[in-house]
DNA sequence: CTGGATCCCCGTAGATACTG
DNA sequence: CAGTATCTACGGGGATCCAG
């Protein structure tokens, strides 16, 4: 076996992690970064460091279950820190990583594609609607 | 203050779409966009036109339902285009508009960055599993 | 009072079988 | 080959309960 270049080492990365791949780790991550309530969340903690309750009414329609459920999963992916002030009340803040951000930067592209173009989209569906029932 | 134009008006209202209220149309595409198959079938039609046999056989583990559900809503949303051949037996092709190809960038991103990180994705989810039960 | 766990109900994803 | 139809099972939403 001959020393690998680092061309060849990185085309062998590349082939490790194939998200069209069932089986595949990255296939996986890609399942749960692609849900509703992350991109949300990612992009709400963007701004800096938020207590539950903030995130939960800056996040409008989010069920307590999903806010925690997704922040236990971001936390554990290493994306988020939960930080836990034992005050009474008792205050948990959360904030991206150093990796949570170098995703938020991809995601918060998403958002804005979405928010960019709404007027596009909708004017599909309604010729879609017209020319089909 | 100075008064706004009818077209400034318009501007503004363009720009006034934000993800973070629920009732808001670019939050509810946003949520359509956030779904693991779209991610993989623009991906999957980034190399070219392809037909439905075709995809459903490169996104392993997609279900005909699914796949099929999914690309009649890219088709509506103007994002996929189809087209039918009636040959016998019948052929359908898939193949990304320009609108569809704009959003395929965006995905692809995240796509790269999955299956870049994974391994630090693993790493703190051992971390975390060691640290918590 | 904040943050979160638990239970129950319902919608929807997913597997299977069937059709033009 | 490219879908529809049907059934089941899992996962999200809401109400309720719990800890600090």
């Amino acid at each position: 076996m001959v020393t690998m270049t680092a061309a060849q080492r990185r085309e062998d990365e590349r082939e490790r992690f194939n998200v069209f791949v069932s089986t595949c780790p990255s296939r996986t991550l890609l399942e749960r970064l692609s849900d509703k309530w992350v991109s949300l969340v990612l992009c709400a903690l963007d701004g800096g460091p938020q207590r539950y309750g903030e995130l939960r009414s800056s996040i409008a329609g989010v069920s307590q279950k999903m806010l925690t459920q997704t922040l236990r999963n971001l936390e554990a992916d290493g994306l988020v820190l939960r930080t836990v002030t034992p005050e009474v009340p008792v205050r948990v803040d959360y904030e991206l990583t150093e990796l949570g951000r170098s995703l938020q930067v991809v995601l918060s592209g998403l958002k804005q594609w979405a928010e960019t173009n709404v007027p596009e989209i909708l004017e599909a569906r309604e010729r879609y609607a017209a020319a089909n029932g």
